[in-house]
DNA sequence: CGCTGACCCTGACGGC
DNA sequence: TGCCGTCAGGGTCAGC
């Protein structure tokens, strides 16, 4: 579920209901997510204002006066607004109560998620390391063309590293990569700078694309359903391995790039 | 430092 | 029907 166009998606549907709202209190139901909640949690953040929502990578970012609660959703993870008096079901780990009445709550079947709390002016290891926000000017194909001199990396692993870019997750980076044709084991550092400059502008084009049409996905959300109808189809090779190819009906080849899988077309991508 | 693969966890699905 | 292996949109970490 939580590329970085839901991640987004789920902080522009839950920011309305926070910006400015009082947390009553913090329920923590299971700890044990990728890193255990921190015991004092829920002390830290209960009383305090939520001035803002943000997002940084795949990261949600909740500010408040004296520190920000810092969440990640994981593999598996949802926040969606409830109402306090909805029963929690089976792996709804986390309430934040608000004195409005509303509540978000944190829903991970995997527990690959986290909740961890950001002191003012820290400089969180997990954020402190991140690569450029990719819809940001600080991103282009200059930047991938100058980072990538000399790594023997596969292409798709390096845009899927955080410390590169945040935010390109499988789908997209098989998604970029047909767009801009480029065969996702090429080495990185053996792409041209021209091909980066149309990959950097592929996944603008597909991120901002995925992000507008967010608003469906939320529907989706709250709903329960969480996989967005919308956007399978306009997939191109990401889960249609042995398919043909939209562009040239040569049959996609599915093979396995760091634990994750990759699909593309011999003949469209080199 | 760069790169690869193991690992964290539950659930869904296909083959037997 | 059950059992087993595989896979899943995340990321960290150890070891070479």
């Amino acid at each position: 579920m939580p590329e970085l166009p839901e991640v987004e998606t789920t902080r522009l549907g839950v920011a309305p209901y926070c910006q400015g709202q009082v947390v009553r209190e913090l329920v923590v139901r299971e700890s044990r997510l990728r890193w255990p909640v921190p015991q004092q949690l829920s002390a830290l953040i209960a009383n305090r204002t939520i001035q803002g929502v943000e997002r940084r990578g795949k990261y949600l970012l909740f500010r408040t006066a004296v520190g920000s609660l810092l969440v990640h959703l994981g593999m598996s993870g949802s926040l969606r607004v409830v109402d306090a008096t909805e029963p929690p079901g089976r792996h709804d780990h986390i309430d934040i109560r608000l004195r409005s009445g509303a509540c978000l709550r944190f829903h991970d079947p995997r527990r690959f998620g986290c909740f961890l709390w950001l002191a003012p002016g820290e400089q969180h290891p997990l954020l402190s390391n991140l690569g450029p926000e990719p819809l940001s000017d600080a991103f282009d194909g200059d930047y991938l063309y100058q980072l990538s001199r000399g790594r023997s990396v596969p292409v798709k692993s390096f845009i899927m590293d955080g410390k590169v870019v945040v935010g390109v997750g499988n789908i997209y980076a098989n998604e970029v990569l047909f767009l801009a044709g480029i065969h996702p084991r090429r080495a990185a550092g053996r792409v041209s700078q021209a091909r980066y400059n149309t990959l950097a502008h592929s996944i603008k084009q597909v991120l901002t694309s995925a992000i507008e049409q967010g608003g469906t996905t939320l529907r989706d959300f709250v709903g329960g359903d969480g996989k967005p109808g919308y956007f399978a189809q306009q997939l191109y090779v990401y889960g249609r391995g042995g398919d043909s190819c939209k562009h040239c009906q040569a049959r996609l080849r599915e093979i396995r790039l760091g634990q994750r899988s990759t699909v593309f077309c011999v003949t469209c991508q080199r």
